[in-house]
DNA sequence: CCTACAATTCAATGATCATTGAAATGAGGA
DNA sequence: TCCTCATTTCAATGATCATTGAATTGTAGG
C-alpha cells in the first residue's frame, strides 16, 4: 500500500461517524447493510451517511453493491488488511518482537499457530 | 485502546508532512532524533514541526524528553502498538484467518514464530 | 549577567472538512 | 407510464486544520 493512500485511509478512520460505520459493517460481514440501515443505526442524516460511505468506498474501506433499490456497503477487509501491514511496516520495521504481542492480545492470531515449524 | 484515542491517533498520522515524521522516528529507534533535526530531514519550518511534533505526541506516537539544549523525539512503540491492535480488533472480529496472512506478509511476524507450540 | 541557540507559543491567514436541506437520479411496482 | 422509495448530488454554512513569521521560553557557555 502506497503512503498516499494509507492516509486517505487515516483520514477515513479519523472521522467519528466514518470509524462507526466501518465498526458497524465489519460487525455485519460480508452481507453488509443498506444505506439507510447504516444512517438508522448511527442516527445520521441519508445525505450525510451518503457522503461518509462515499468517503470510506474512496478510501478502500468499503465496498458497495446495489441490490433492488437498496445500495449494500460491507466492509473491504483487503483494504482494512493492506492498512494495518502499511502500519506495521512502520511500527515493526526492526522490531518484530513488538508488536507480535499485541496481536495475540487483540485475538487476531492463534496462539498456537498453524503455520509453525515452516 | 478507546475509539476515541484511535481516531486521534488516525487523524495525527492522515498528515503527509507527520506520517514522514513517525515513520523518519520509526528508523531512528529509541535513540530518537533532535526537534531541529526532525524540522531538516522532513524539510518543514521549526514552528511548523513543533507544531505537529505536538500533535504527533498527543496521539501517543511519539514521545519527548529534553538532552541538554534539544528535546529529541522517538517514535512511542506502544502507542502504535496498541493503534494496531484497534484496528486489527475491527477488522479481525470473527475473522482473524483474514489478517494473520498480511501481518507475515509485512515482515511482522515470522513464519517460524518462537511461540510455537505454546 | 549577557549572548547564542533550540524549541515552542501566538495570532492571523487561507484551505479543507462536516453538516444541512432541497433537488435530482435511479430502480421497481401498480 | 406514473408513482414511490432509496440514495445521491448540490450549494451554502460553520467548524476545524495547516502554515507562516514574529515574539517568547528555556538552556548552556563566556
Amino acid at each position: 500500500m502506497e503512503e498516499r493512500q494509507a492516509r486517505t485511509a487515516f483520514a477515513a478512520l479519523s472521522q467519528e461517524t466514518r470509524l462507526r460505520i466501518v465498526r458497524l459493517l465489519v460487525q455485519a460481514g460480508p452481507e453488509g447493510m443498506a444505506a439507510g440501515a447504516v444512517a438508522e443505526a448511527v442516527e445520521v442524516s441519508p445525505s450525510n451517511v451518503s457522503f461518509h460511505l462515499k468517503d470510506l468506498e474512496h478510501a478502500g474501506m468499503i465496498v458497495p453493491r446495489r441490490e433492488a433499490r437498496s445500495i449494500i456497503y460491507s466492509a473491504d477487509f483487503t483494504g482494512l488488511r493492506d492498512l494495518i501491514a502499511f502500519l506495521m511496516k512502520d511500527c515493526c520495521a526492526g522490531h518484530p518482537e513488538i508488536c507480535a504481542p499485541a496481536l495475540i492480545a487483540a485475538q487476531c492470531l492463534p496462539s498456537k499457530p498453524k503455520k509453525a515449524r515452516a
